[in-house]
DNA sequence: CGCGGCCTTGAGGTGCCTCAACACTCGTGG
DNA sequence: CCACGAGTGTTGAGGCACCTCAAGGCCGCG
């Protein structure tokens, strides 16, 4: 079901749209392509990016469960859009979207909601990406992901879990890095105990408030 | 009058708003402060930021005159905005936008597209700030200044006017770069031609073409 | 005239990139 | 079973684009 929405528009919006599951690496939406479609995430990550004539690409989000993508006033798409997992989505076509959101004011505040967070999103990340180092981008990453806190009780000394379904190459394009300085920092991290690493898709943050602080500039080294 | 919307509502905005002349260098909104404010530009340009607390700062993007500011679905601004010249605006308190949106679906319809529009020019700025060099990013910059081409008949071997009401400092925290980082780019630029300085806040573009492709990185050197 | 704000220019340093080698995992096929 | 290659990640050595630090010029204003 089309996720996101309370249940009486949850019915509307699933009869107006289709479900499609897609493996990973699908290219959802191409840069430069006319605007047809809009979706709503219903599992699994999308990335979405812009990139330069020669190759060079930055990721501008990633779009989890409950998220909408697509959405342009513009003709064409001025974004890519393309899978990190196997994902399921809704697609809604363009003339059916119009039609939802005029007939239905509740969703249309809703989407108003969710593209006013994802702007407070992206001048974060601008500052990210214009002010902060290698060490900060990375540890704000990690804190950016970290799963909500386990319902107390338990997994105080465990560290909370992060989750990275992507590949160090999208977390470079993500925080404006490479590869290799991803590598490293995410190794001097784990070197210094503030993370631990299960394996390359999956770690566990030890200090969450030391991520914090470096994440903030406060560093002490 | 409050700008941007069509005569019909523009009464209506009028009417729920108040007007407003701030100096340069006015602070509108500080960061972390409730969120009781909303604004329309209607002359003058307005930078909006976000800060580390060491003071390192990113300018995420500057309202000029038709744009709106103050949105937010939390509780607090989780940016800075400051006057860059002499501005006017039309402010609305909370409640007032509230009742605004839910009585004038066309109003939340422009709104929409309006922080759409927003979003799209963040993800540029973030391939800008993560991806491309010092000269591409200058070169960016102006490009997206430059005034409107005249209407023709004109103006041709004139070049097109970039008029810059901010400081290099501004440009700098805009762009991601040292002030002289951008001092020495701007000057580089008029070495070779490509552009001519009048002043400091204002700036010829003699090879549109040649801006453009560096800009996107086709740099021939 | 002198001061402060803003901008420019130069010289040197450094954080991250580039280039390169190697380790690990997994699926494929001999 | 192992050899193999492709895809992904790690680590090291050196270079460079941009930053840092410093000095000086221009302009408006008291």
């Amino acid at each position: 079901m089309c996720n996101g929405i309370d249940d009486t528009e949850l019915a509307i919006l699933a009869q107006a749209s289709k479900r499609l599951t897609l493996p990973p690496g699908t290219a959802m939406i191409e840069e430069g392509t006319p605007a047809l479609s809009f979706f709503n995430v219903t599992s699994g990550t999308v990335k979405l990016f812009k990139s330069l004539p020669d190759g060079r690409r930055q990721i501008t989000g990633f779009a989890d469960v409950g998220h909408f993508l697509g959405l342009t006033t513009a003709k064409t798409y001025s974004f890519g859009a393309e899978t990190v997992d196997t994902v399921q989505v809704c697609r809604f076509l363009r003339p059916q979207l119009e039609t939802l959101l005029t007939d239905y004011p509740q969703f249309e505040r809703r989407l108003l909601d969710e593209v006013t967070d994802e702007l407070a999103e992206a001048q974060e990340q601008m500052l990210l990406l214009g002010r902060k180092t290698a060490r900060e981008r990375v540890a704000s990453f990690l804190l950016n992901r970290m799963m909500p806190a386990a319902p107390s009780g338990q997994g105080k000394t465990e560290g909370r879990l992060v989750s990275l379904p992507m590949t160090r190459v999208d977390i470079a394009d993500y925080l404006g890095l490479t590869i290799e300085t991803v590598s490293r920092t995410i190794s001097a991290l784990r070197r210094e105990q503030t993370i631990t690493g299960t394996d390359n898709h999956g770690i566990r943050v030890l200090s969450v408030t030391r991520l914090r602080d470096l994440a903030s500039g406060q560093d002490s080294r």
